[in-house]
DNA sequence: ATAATTATATCGTAACATACGATATAATAA
DNA sequence: TTATTATATCGTATGTTACGATATAATTAT
């Protein structure tokens, strides 16, 4: 039964291996966390981005200050509580987080093509499956 | 029909945000693509590291030594050219990509048990024919 | 043999990135 | 009014990333 998760486990490495976007920018893990977490939660603020990677607050007010600077996030007051702040990506921001976990979608599409109708629905729901199940997890 | 390349990475982003290990390591992105580039590729040396990463092969080098000092790697004489240098993965090598690249395998494991056995035959062909058609990408 | 090429390695240097403790500010809650 | 909470900033330290220049050693070409 394990042995099935790690096969899967080879596959997704495999898929993300072959069809990723080439390496382009300098970018940092945690600077790619950080967007991560931005983009996946609603009102993301810094203490969120510090528990997340398990850092003190003033280094992840650091991170996003950096980040803000570059223009990959952009903060909004929480109106209902002002001393809290509401991170979200910018159009940049997007474009880098997606460059650098997104599957490249020219070999994406370019894969998907090569399957029969049959296949690619298989496909389809399986990752709607798993995505799914997958937002249960603690 | 792309936007179902732009929908099967959100199910795809969202299965890897929800179900990754917990960030616990300080790990640069570019020590993740060596790790991932040697697991994956046969006959990986400097150069290649360098090529695949777009920075220079001195860089790459440097890269490399201080990966074989905190023992991600070690290093092979290529026999049949003793100029180059072959690396392959430690088991701390291993363990760390696939703390950073794979998903959470007791995750995983419990998602999947959640499913019926028809669904979980959808998502393991699913991945398996994903795999297969990856590798024929340039 | 000698020269050219190829694959790595090392040195010097520079610019960032990462992280934390200490401290400060401002908003909210007790 | 005081305590708490959410961020921000300063000083400091270490690590990472990168490159040009240069060096070494093995292989290939002439």
């Amino acid at each position: 039964m394990s042995s099935n998760v790690k096969r899967l486990n080879e596959y997704w490495t495999d898929i993300y291996f072959h069809m990723h976007y080439p390496h382009k920018e300098k970018i940092s893990h945690q600077v790619i966390r950080i967007l991560q977490l931005v983009e996946k939660k609603e009102e993301v603020g810094v203490n969120e981005v510090a528990t997340y990677l398990q850092i003190s607050h003033n280094t992840a007010s650091e991170h996003v200050k950096r980040m803000v600077e570059k223009n990959l996030l952009f903060k909004e007051r929480d109106l209902l509580d002002e001393r809290r702040v509401l991170l979200h990506l910018t159009q940049p921001g997007k474009d880098v987080l997606h460059r650098n976990t997104s599957l490249d979608e020219g070999k994406l599409e370019q894969v998907m093509n090569q399957l029969a109708d049959e296949e690619r629905a298989v496909v389809e729901q399986a990752f709607k499956l798993l995505s799914e199940q997958a937002k249960t997890c603690l």
